[in-house]
DNA sequence: ACCATACATCAACAATTGTTGATAAGTCAA
DNA sequence: TTGACTTATCAACAATTGTTGATGTATGGT
């Protein structure tokens, strides 16, 4: 299936809002993490993270990478050029230029 | 009730996570609009939008102002430079940074 | 081969979010 | 004041999202 360029963003926003997946990417910032280090540090279920690593991932928010029985889990730093653009273009455009007044 | 950086957030992505919203915000690039123009370009119903707006608006998204019968939303600037704090503040962390590796 | 560990997936359920049509509230004009 | 018009709000419902505990899968140690 073919995604918008929009509904990409649908799927980059979403994954951003929640509040457990916000403390995830935080604790990502210190770099790469296993999921049992993320669940110690979030005093988290197992099965709970992995569903939101599963958001995230699914964003390309972050990248995933088995080493032995672990996973580590880390920012991508692509995403973080998305979202760069979005503000660029939502930034660029809101001129306040004049309204359409169609309506009056 | 306070909110604190991080739930804030998440009100902003949670708004910028749906189709029509985006939709919206796209629109109103092009200036104030009232809700009469938004409708019709979105061929929405009324109450859909009269929803959504309000979510962008509770998100601080974008602004309203009453104009006799009608009302005239448009960009909020402000909102903007938040979604530009947050990015950077996540591009700035993202430093490949050596692994905890504390669960080897 | 067996067991323990690390993680993913699933099903059942709970909570939140979005849609629709009806109604309410505010504004203006006759 | 009555009625038309624009928008907001509400209640009922539908759809999506998140949580929990159980089970499945892969890996490595003994």
């Amino acid at each position: 299936m073919v995604k918008t360029q929009r509904e990409k963003a649908v799927l980059l926003f979403h994954a951003l809002s929640d509040l457990t997946r916000l403390e995830l990417l935080d604790k990502l910032k210190n770099g790469e993490q296993c999921v049992c280090d993320l669940t110690e540090a979030l005093h988290s279920g197992q099965s709970r993270l992995s569903f939101h690593l599963k958001v995230l991932k699914e964003a390309e928010l972050i990248n995933d990478r088995r080493e032995g029985r672990w996973v580590y889990y880390a920012l991508n730093p692509d995403a973080i050029e998305d979202l760069e653009d979005f503000v660029r273009d939502l930034k660029e455009t809101t001129r306040l230029g004049g309204a359409s007044k169609s309506c009056a």
